[in-house]
DNA sequence: CGTGCTAGTAAGTTAGCACTTACTTACCAA
DNA sequence: TTGGTAAGTAAGTGCTAACTTACTAGCACG
């Protein structure tokens, strides 16, 4: 029989099993087998830990949001205050780049039609970094006009950055050229 | 029996419903049924058209990419030179309200896991897309600097947009929303 | 008017994958 | 030491969706 381990353990190294190879396969893709072979056990020990497929889903969601969240908040700690919105963008850009497949599981539209609960999850997760992005923009030496568009423009930006770099195979380095295209706007 | 159509007509059908339905489900949640009732004939009469259903995916991006080269083209024909990249990329914002399921056939993981072709037409469509912004960045009055990087700037933006668009369930317009970002950004 | 072609159908077959059942074994606590 | 709990297994079940087979029927043309 295969080493055992806690629940816990287990639990854990699912859901990280899940993120990467939902970064090779597609998010939707994914089955209970392939996250059984890549731990090297059974497929039946996977629905000990989730009952059903989706509570691993849920599970990979609930840290995705609790990680960003805390990315984006740690990252306004003691900068210069015209740095803020850099050091924002950088710790997303550095998040994204440690963790392929995050960009993929939010906006997988299969996996949002087989899932529902992520639609409101993610809706939750671009407003919070929308008000991030905009205290970042009103904190720094905004040049005049709306911070609330300019919020949803470097929103935009990073996704596009984000699903380009997904798309090319993670063909460039994700956190110098994103920062590069930030300042480039700024 | 059901009316019967030549088979061109029909597999114009096929390509269109497929387009149609890849917007509500997610491009790689679409099955052969699907799109025979949407159509009112049987399942096996889709399988008539296209031996395999790959070949429709081939169908859907070959109209995808002639499309998107003739809008890109045609919309830079006599345009002042200033004007030339905004009225590429409303051409753009256009096609993608009156086709949503285009950003997500064109960025689905999983479609390109189970149809590699996919992956090439995207990054020739991408490298495409960015030669023709970027020839109408140089039309322009041109910001000394990078017209390259500007005009991967621009893409980004774009396709950040799009897929924000398609996650929020299409809830804002983006032909106006987007002009006004990219506006912004300029 | 009938013959060949092609669009269509009903009823399979097969494969993949979520999930179940019935059992076994490691490990901790009384 | 032993007995309950929880992690694990082998071998299913059932559903879904791609694809097949064997047949039927419109339609253009000689």
């Amino acid at each position: 029989m295969t080493p055992r381990k806690t629940g816990e353990q287990r639990k854990a190294e699912i859901i990280e099993t899940a993120l990467l190879l939902a970064a090779e396969l597609g998010p939707d893709r994914i089955t209970a087998e392939a996250i059984a072979i890549r731990l090297g056990i059974s497929q039946p020990a996977i629905f000990k830990h989730f009952p059903r497929k989706g509570d691993i889903w849920d599970a990979v969601i609930d840290w995705l949001a609790r990680s960003l969240g805390r990315v984006w908040t740690e990252s306004t700690t003691d900068e210069p205050p015209e740095q803020r919105l850099f050091a924002l963008l950088d710790a997303h850009f550095a998040f994204i780049a440690a963790h392929p497949a995050v960009p993929l599981v939010l906006l997988s539209p299969e996996l949002q039609a087989r899932h529902p609960p992520l639609r409101q999850t993610i809706m939750r997760l671009m407003a919070l970094f929308h008000t991030e992005l905009r205290q970042a923009i009103n904190a720094g030496p905004s040049p005049p006009g709306n911070a609330d568009q300019r919020a949803w423009m470097m929103l935009s930006l990073v996704q596009g950055i984000a699903v380009r770099w997904a798309l090319s195979g993670h063909a460039f380095d994700i956190r110098a050229e994103g920062g590069e295209l930030v300042r480039l706007v700024w």
